[in-house]
RNA sequence: GCCUCGAUAGCUCAGCCUGGUAGAGCGAACGCCUCGUAAGCGUUAGGUCGUGGGAUCGAAUCCCACUCGAGGCUCCA
C-alpha cells in the first residue's frame, strides 16, 4: 500500500463520472473538508487487513503529532504500478474507514473520476509518504504487545492443594515438571540436537516434509496415514461416546464478518490470509469459528444445555514462526479434535469440565501415553482461584501428581481456567496434548443465546476442549517415546492396535508362501492386520527387516509350522519365541487391541509388492 | 522474524580445509543360492554436488544472494 498524506486547510473534490464499472453507487456531489489530513491511497498486490490496521495506526500516529482529528481517505490509483483488482482495493478502503473510526473519518468515492482543489499547509509534517506491507516488522498490533506485558506467578500445587513458588517447590522426585516448569516460566532450553521423532518419521514411513507445500504442511505416507486415522477415530468415538455431536464447518471465514473482526481486534492471529473477489479469507486455527456460528444459528433453551459440538480439523492452519516448526512437534495445518460445550451457568460449566477432564485423562493413555510421560500446567485469574478452590483442588487430585499453576492478577485472555497435559520429549521440551478452559466472552462476542428458565436470552459459557491435542502431535509423542525406549535399551514400539503391520510371516522357503497366504488370509478376516514377506531373501533378512519396522508378532513358516497345530511366534514385547496356536494368537490381539478402533492394512499384503519408501 | 550451522546417488554419509573427469554402504534392477529366528553372493544402473550469480584457464571445493532443513532467541491467542 501507498500513501501520501497531506496536511491540508482545505480540500474540495468533485465526482465527475464513473471511471470503472465497479465504481461504489453514490449520489455524485461536491464536498468541500476544512482542517483535514487527506490520505491518498493505493492499495496494492498483496494488500490485506494486516496491512489495512498497519497503515491505519501509522496515520493516526502521524495525526496526533499535527494535531489534527479529521482524516479523509481518497483512493489514488496513480501512486503505484502494481495495483490491487478493484473490488479488494474497495473492500481494504472501507475496512480502512471502519479502523479509524476514533478519528472524524470520511472516504472520496471509489472509481470516479474526481477533480479537486487542495490547499497544503506549509508546516514541515505536512506532506508525507508511506509505503506499507504485511511483511513490516512493526504489524504486532497493541493487543500482542499488550499480551506481552501481562506479568504471570508461577507456582506448583501439590496433590493436597499446598501452593509452591517454583523457586520453593522440591523438584527431586519430579525431574519433568521441574523441566516443564523451567520452559514455561524461566524459558530455558538446552537442545543441541534434531528432536529423534524427525528421523523416525521419516524411516518408520510415517510422515515427511513436503517442500512443494509451505513449511509446516506435512505429507502421510500409508503407515502414517493409517496411524493418523485410527487416533482420529479413536478420539472421535470416545467424544461422541461422551455426547459431542460431530459436525463439518468451513476451513476458511471472512475477515470482516463482525465476529471476526471482533476477535482479531482482540487476538491478532497468525493466519493464512487468502484474498478472493475482493473478499479477505483466512484459514482456520481451530473450530471454533464454525462451531460458534453455528451455534448462533441454532434456537437454544436452558433444556438443551450443555450443548457439545465436535469437530475433528482437518486442517487447522496457523502459520507459525518458520524457525518454530519442528517435525511433527510444531506445524502449520495440523489435525485438530475440537469439542466446545455451551453451558447455561458457571456450575454446569464446573460438572462439564470435570467430565470433561476424566475424558481427556482417558484418551492420552488410551493412545499409548502413561502419566509418567506427561506434566499438566493449570492457569488461571487469581479472581476464579479465590472463587473456585475446590475445582482446581480436585483436579489436581486426580491427575495424583503436582503441577504447575500460572496465576494471573487479572484476565487478558477470553478464559479464566485453563489447563493443558504437556508431554515432555527427550530435549526437554514440553508441548501441549490434550486442553480444556472456560471461556467467557466468546459466547457474546458469537451472539449465541440461549433461553433460560425465566424467558431472558442468556450467553453460555463455552468450553474449549481439545481432548487429545492435535493428531499429529500425539503421533510425535509416540514416536518421541519410542526414541526414548531405544536409549533406554528397550525395543521401540507403537501399541498394537496402532501398529501398521501386526503380525507377519515369513515363509523358510518359496514352497510356503501359500500357507502364509493362508494365515494371513484368516488373520484379517479377523481384523488383525497380517503381512507376508514373498521376498526371495534369507529368513535372517526377512527377520531383520521386521524388527526393523517393529512389527511386534514374526511367525517363521517351514515344514514343522505346516504340520503342526502351533507355530512357534517371535514377540517383539517380551523379546521370546513363544510356541502358540493360531487361534490363540487370534485371542491375543483381540484381547490386548479391545475398545480400539481397526482399519484393514493400508499396504499390498505381500511386501514384494510394495514401493520403497524410506530405507 | 532474528542469530548460528547444514544441504553431495532413492536413503545414510565421505570428498571441501589445500580447486584439476564424483566415492562407499544400504536400497533398486538382473542373475546365482533355496535358506529355521537381526544383514548369503555377484553384476548393472543410478548424481544439473539445493537454486541462481561471481572470481578463476578450470569449482562439489573459494565468494555473494536465495530456497529448504536443524539448533537457539522470540512466539505458541
Amino acid at each position: 500500500m501507498r500513501i501520501l498524506q497531506l496536511h491540508c486547510d482545505s480540500i474540495e473534490f468533485t465526482p465527475v463520472k464513473r471511471e470503472i464499472k465497479s465504481a461504489e453507487e453514490i449520489e455524485p456531489s461536491s464536498k468541500k473538508i476544512d482542517e483535514v489530513v487527506v490520505a491518498f491511497v493505493a492499495i496494492e498486490e498483496g494488500d490485506n487487513s494486516i496491512v489495512a490496521k498497519k497503515a491505519i495506526s501509522e496515520i493516526t500516529e502521524s495525526m496526533k503529532k499535527v494535531g489534527c482529528n479529521r482524516l479523509l481517505l481518497y483512493p489514488y490509483a496513480h501512486l503505484s504500478s502494481k495495483l490491487a483488482s478493484p473490488s479488494t482495493a474497495l473492500s481494504i478502503l472501507k475496512e480502512m474507514e471502519s479502523l479509524a473510526q476514533d478519528l472524524q473519518v470520511s472516504r472520496a468515492p471509489f472509481g470516479w473520476t474526481k477533480s479537486y482543489k487542495i490547499q497544503v499547509k506549509g508546516h514541515p509534517l505536512a506532506e508525507n509518504s508511506k509505503t506499507i506491507t504485511a511483511e513490516d516488522k512493526d504489524s504486532t498490533s497493541d493487543a500482542v504487545k499488550a499480551e506481552s506485558k501481562i506479568k504471570s506467578y508461577w507456582y506448583i500445587m501439590s496433590t493436597d492443594g499446598k501452593m509452591q513458588t517454583t523457586e520453593e517447590f522440591n523438584f527431586a522426585k519430579h525431574p519433568n515438571l521441574e523441566v516443564l516448569a523451567k520452559y514455561e516460566s524461566a524459558k530455558k532450553r538446552s537442545v543441541d540436537e534434531p528432536p529423534p521423532h524427525v528421523k523416525l518419521m521419516k524411516k518408520m514411513a510415517i510422515a515427511d516434509y513436503e517442500p512443494a507445500s509451505d513449511s509446516g504442511n506435512m505429507r502421510f505416507f500409508p503407515n502414517g496415514r493409517l496411524v493418523k486415522s485410527l487416533i482420529e477415530r479413536y478420539v472421535t468415538d470416545k467424544v461422541m461416546e461422551y455426547g459431542g455431536l460431530e459436525v463439518e464447518t468451513p476451513i476458511m471465514y471472512d475477515s470482516h464478518h463482525p465476529s471476526m473482526a471482533s476477535y482479531f481486534h482482540r487476538f491478532p492471529a497468525r493466519q493464512y490470509n487468502i484474498n478472493s473477489e475482493g473478499k479477505q479469507l483466512f484459514l482456520r486455527f481451530a473450530a471454533c469459528f464454525g462451531q460458534f456460528l453455528m451455534a448462533k444459528d441454532f434456537q437454544l433453551s436452558y433444556k438443551n444445555m450443555p450443548l457439545k459440538l465436535y469437530e475433528l480439523t482437518r486442517y487447522s492452519f496457523r502459520k507459525e514462526q518458520s524457525g518454530e516448526l519442528v517435525g511433527l512437534r510444531r506445524l502449520r495445518a495440523f489435525t485438530m479434535p475440537d469439542c466446545h460445550a455451551m453451558c447455561k451457568d458457571m456450575d454446569q460449566a464446573k460438572e462439564e469440565f470435570r467430565k470433561r477432564f476424566d475424558l481427556s485423562q482417558e484418551l492420552i493413555k488410551g493412545v499409548g501415553l502413561d502419566e509418567s510421560d506427561w506434566e499438566m500446567a493449570i492457569r488461571f485469574t487469581e479472581e476464579f482461584y479465590n472463587e473456585n478452590k475446590s475445582l482446581i483442588e480436585e483436579l489436581v487430585k486426580k491427575i495424583g501428581k503436582p503441577v504447575l499453576v500460572e496465576m494471573w492478577k487479572e484476565r487478558f485472555f477470553y478464559f479464566v481456567l485453563k489447563w493443558e497435559f504437556n508431554y515432555i520429549d527427550n530435549s526437554g521440551k514440553a508441548s501441549a496434548l490434550s486442553t480444556d478452559q472456560i471461556d467467557i466472552e466468546n459466547g457474546k462476542r458469537y451472539n449465541i443465546e440461549f433461553i433460560d428458565e425465566n424467558n431472558k436470552p442468556q450467553n453460555p459459557i463455552i468450553l474449549h476442549n481439545s481432548p487429545s491435542g492435535a493428531i499429529e502431535r500425539v503421533i510425535y509423542a509416540l514416536l518421541e517415546k519410542a526414541a526414548e525406549d531405544t536409549k533406554k535399551g528397550r525395543k521401540p514400539q507403537f501399541p498394537l492396535w496402532l501398529a501398521p503391520t501386526q503380525v507377519r510371516f515369513i515363509p523358510v522357503k518359496p514352497e510356503f508362501l501359500d500357507y502364509c497366504e493362508r494365515l494371513a488370509e484368516k488373520l484379517s478376516t479377523d481384523n488383525i492386520r497380517a503381512d507376508v514377506d514373498d521376498r526371495n531373501e534369507s529368513v535372517g533378512k526377512s527377520i531383520r527387516d521386521a524388527e526393523i519396522e517393529w512389527i511386534r508378532y514374526i511367525i517363521v513358516i517351514g515344514e514343522k509350522e505346516v504340520n503342526a497345530e502351533k507355530m512357534s511366534i517371535r514377540d517383539r514385547k517380551s523379546g521370546n519365541v513363544r510356541d502358540l496356536s493360531v487361534d490363540d494368537l487370534i485371542k491375543e490381539i483381540k484381547d490386548e487391541t479391545r475398545d480400539k478402533p481397526f482399519m484393514r492394512l493400508n499396504m499390498n499384503r505381500n511386501l514384494s509388492k510394495r514401493p520403497q519408501i524410506m530405507v
